[in-house]
DNA sequence: TTAAATCTTACTAAAATAGTAGGAATTGAA
DNA sequence: TTCAATTCCTACTATTTTAGTAAGATTTAA
């Protein structure tokens, strides 16, 4: 069970955005330098988080992304969420009519995956862009 | 971010496996027919579980498998440990002398996949197989 | 006009996943 | 003694996902 590195650096790029955001646009090729990523890599994510409102951007020379919403009112849901990070374990899909294992009934695991996303989403929700920012201490309480 | 078909296959043949605990040894073939899991595959999982001293086999016609411990002390961390699983959301090597990125800082998200990680793995050693087994509501407190 | 930037689409190498396949060894029961 | 049911073991493989790369078009401040 792991994290791909789409949603990490995801996470990464909006913290960087956030700690910079006084100086204006800030651009890719920073993001890039600053976070050890991919500028190509960058670019796609960032036309995620774009399409979902999270950033706005400013193109041309001198241009960059800047946050459309302030990092006390973006969580680390949103973010995943953007880049299409599922937190998902389960695996049976709801909507069909017949249950999990193509039998009609729920697999006896059903439960135990349903709440792990629930756990791990309430955990993204609760945590703020703002509290990666603000010295990580906060995330401790 | 999901958890693979192996951790949760094994989840649920120990669940299978709990729940006819009083028959004698359970063989994979009605296992891989009560859970819709192909036999081979199961084979390999349960190597592993067997190792680890989740289960014991029976060998020969009449045999199978049965619990190496009761369902009231085994945990989902266990069973998901034995197949390999590893719940890691974070990339970042801890021994590593260079912090993350081969910067020699840690990176701005490092503590939040450090407790994600904590997080799961904390709701996983909470729940035993007992819980999977007695009705899932036991669950929802 | 130019350089720095975003935007867009297509491709691709590598790794992980989810198995299959084939057979050897063991053993209870007919 | 034989047979069928079972675990055990190892190797292979198709598919999917991941993590990018590549190439260029568009926009705009200076």
């Amino acid at each position: 069970m792991k994290l791909t590195t789409k949603g990490r650096y995801a996470v990464m790029a909006m913290a960087d955005l956030a700690l910079f955001k006084d100086r204006g646009p800030t651009s890719l090729t920073e993001i890039s330098l600053r976070q050890n990523i991919s500028l190509a890599y960058l670019e796609q994510i960032f036309i995620k988080l774009k399409k979902r409102n999270l950033v706005k951007s400013v193109r041309g020379a001198k241009g960059g992304y800047v946050l459309e919403i302030s990092p006390e009112d973006i969580n680390i849901s949103n973010i995943i969420a953007a880049v299409d990070e599922k937190v998902k374990t389960l695996n049976c899909k709801k909507e069909s009519k017949k249950g999990c294992n193509n039998k009609s009934y729920k697999c006896i695991t059903h439960n135990l995956w349903d709440q792990l996303d629930q756990h791990i989403n309430s955990f993204f929700e609760k945590v703020k862009l703002q509290d990666l920012v603000k010295k990580t201490q906060t995330l401790n309480k």
